[in-house]
DNA sequence: CAAATTTTGTACCGTTCGATCCAATACTGA
DNA sequence: TCAGTATTGGATCGAACGGTACAAAATTTG
């Protein structure tokens, strides 16, 4: 009962996203969020009840997208060479596609992390999640003799995400499309 | 002539620096800088005009610091391969005294970068001198023999630079020293 | 010593921030 | 049809922001 809702809500969670994703928390206003989301004030609080939640909403259909975009990878076909190879080229074309936007969960790990305890466990549980499921690949890739034996899996696991990271740092910086696959290829050299 | 300062300029820009290291620009309150400095509002925008001026000052501190740093390293003893190992050891001790701080760079870059020009251009043109510095060196070792030759020296300068940015990442997210260390050793097996 | 000059502390400026209040609106269910 | 309920737009809140004005204080120079 009363009165229905003028707009759908994963709509507005997907639009504060990009908002949040190209400016940063801090540097988004709530106004900002009205005009991106096309909701009034009221209607963003009454749905959301404040700018951090609202953030955490989008923060984390930001990592759901991700992480349906890893799994997809890494289950895919293929060896896990080159699952992992493909895992990068898939970074460095939507790092490309995205600009100079970078990472939402970089961004915000790096804006936040330290002095935000909510998104900072967010970040982290997904994280050691990511990290879990590299590892696991790479285990298995080492059982097949495909990937050298003396490696730690986590370690290698540590790595590829922070290559992963360094990309789109590196693409937050304005490095073009050529830059971000030399550093991909580059990391390939050392699976 | 005129009543002399009770402050020293450079130390005002190092308590700054470290301010924004930890905060980031934005959640750094101008009172905030008053309190690390130890000057009154007036000494601050009487000596560095705005808080955005300031900030450049001391992005310029820490870009000189982390320079003369990579310098040192990279013109020390040894191998080019064992320069650069080095060169990963110490940006992990870094890391590691810095806590969660992570690199004032990288931070910059993602917070201001796409949106500050003037922040852009200086953090652009440090990562390009140490684009050239990298790339210079393993062509030294490509010469040598030591380091294997089929590689783009810059696209592994470009890796080099990533690597690091993503040590930091990985030190900002809370990663501890063996973490961070692993990811330098795994990298190590590229070059 | 006094005029000139610069720094310093304090009070304050206008703006913008995130957030709230409230009446008007648009529905549901009895 | 109308009481009840939730949403909406608009006005507005107090707090905090970056920045400024101004006079007292502390020097140098003549």
């Amino acid at each position: 009962m009363g009165r229905p809702r003028q707009f759908s809500e994963e709509r507005a969670v997907d639009a504060a996203m990009r908002v949040f994703w190209s400016q940063g928390y801090e540097a988004t206003s709530t106004e900002a969020l009205c005009t991106a989301t096309g909701l009034g004030r009221s209607s963003i609080y009454n749905t959301f009840h404040s700018k951090h939640d609202l953030f955490a909403r989008a923060l984390e259909h930001y990592i759901q997208l991700t992480a349906e975009s890893l799994t997809s990878v890494l289950d895919g076909e293929g060896t896990v060479r080159e699952r992992l190879r493909r895992l990068l080229d898939v970074i460095v074309a939507d790092a490309v596609d995205s600009g100079r936007d970078g990472c939402l969960g970089v961004n915000s790990m790096i804006e936040l992390g330290p002095r935000d305890d909510a998104v900072d466990a967010m970040l982290r549980k997904d994280k050691e999640w990511r990290i879990a499921l590299l590892a696991d690949a790479v285990r298995s890739g080492q059982r097949d003799g495909e990937l050298a034996a003396g490696m730690d899996p986590v370690s290698v696991a540590h790595f590829v995400l922070s290559v992963i990271g360094g990309i789109r740092v590196a693409a937050r910086s304005g490095n073009d499309r050529a830059v971000l696959q030399g550093i991909a290829d580059v990391a390939m050299a050392a699976l």
